[in-house]
DNA sequence: AAAACTGGCAACCGCACAAGG
DNA sequence: GCCTTGTGCGGTTGCCAGTTT
């Protein structure tokens, strides 16, 4: 097989000329055969490392080296909590790009949440958000269930939350995707969101694997509130505002039915996935700490 | 200015699966 | 039914450039 150490094969950055080889290779015999590739001595690559360049690099109408829209974040978003990590699939919803390149945005966004994360759960004299920390100093001392961004996960809890939308009051609502119909509303009401804001803000997943929580003893009543699918665990009332539909681009995430309750509107393109993030205050997460294992269900 | 940190990306590795002999 | 081969997928690693300290 390929796993094997053979002699010749060659490894690395791809040089042009090997490119064009490649490329006249799939222009002959279209993309197929890549044992052949080596095996005709065109090139010293092993077919799993063709196919790789090919699909990853060289295929046509590849958006390389171009950023995530923000459409393409939030389907992405959508999608891993729907699927869990199957970025091939998540893919194919995603013209131009391959599940290398979802894979690696994903990878950093995860990156990027658990430093967040780590660094607003511990103590920071000199965190950006600083400013905003005391701004945001009644915000609840909370500590959520286990959470996991995949439905693949075992460890989904009762905030096994796959979405979220942000409502024209500034109200984050965590939708549960259809394949978590048994799963709850929960609504937010931060301070930092734009209300007239014009595109739908995916909830950046805070829900992830790694982070195990747990609801501290004195918030046990929220726990329970959280079946509650109109519960603001923010306390405010008037967040019960008119229902406005969402275009949703993959036909899979229309419904949202559980969404229905609440309002959702459109909200400012300039605000993304993960600089709404970054607005949340810096101690919004102190409160919440690890489990070693998660308690049995 | 230099070191440390971070993000983005390309590529490799191991495993799984399907097809064909 | 088995083995081999080809292919696809997800996880991981390493490099490099940009940013921050």
């Amino acid at each position: 097989m390929e796993g094997k150490r053979e002699e010749g094969i060659r490894k690395g950055p791809w040089k042009a000329e090997e490119d064009e080889v490649l490329i006249s290779h799939v222009k002959k015999y279209g993309p197929r055969d890549w044992s052949s590739i080596r095996s005709k001595g065109l090139l010293q690559r092993t077919g799993k490392s063709c196919r790789l360049r090919w699909v990853n690099k060289l295929r046509p109408n590849l958006k390389n080296g171009c950023k995530f829209s923000l459409e393409e974040e939030r389907v992405v978003i959508e999608l891993q909590a729907q699927f869990g990590n199957k970025w091939a699939r998540i893919a194919t919803y995603l013209p131009g790009r391959t599940d290398n390149d979802v894979k690696n945005f994903w990878s950093s966004r995860q990156k990027r949440l658990a430093r967040i994360l780590q660094t607003s759960s511990t103590p920071s004299k000199s965190h950006k958000n600083e400013s905003e920390v005391t701004d945001c100093h009644d915000v609840p001392s909370l500590e959520a269930p286990i959470f996991t961004s995949s439905v693949e996960g075992e460890s989904s809890r009762a905030l096994s939350c796959s979405s979220s939308c942000i409502d024209n009051s500034g109200i984050v609502k965590m939708v549960p995707l259809p394949e978590l119909a048994d799963t709850k509303l929960i609504t937010f009401e931060p301070h930092f969101v734009q209300p007239d804001s014009q595109s739908l803000i995916p909830f950046p997943p805070i829900l992830q694997p790694q982070l195990d929580l747990t609801f501290s003893s004195e918030n046990q009543d929220l726990l329970v509130r959280f079946d509650d699918p109109y519960f603001d665990m923010f306390g405010s009332q008037e967040t019960k505002t008119e229902n406005i539909t969402l275009p949703m681009a993959p036909p899979f995430l229309e419904p949202l039915e559980s969404c229905r309750s609440g309002a959702r509107v459109k909200i400012d393109n300039s605000i993304t996935p993960d600089c709404f993030f970054d607005d949340f205050p810096a101690d919004m997460f102190d409160h919440i700490d690890s489990l070693p294992s998660p308690p049995a269900q």
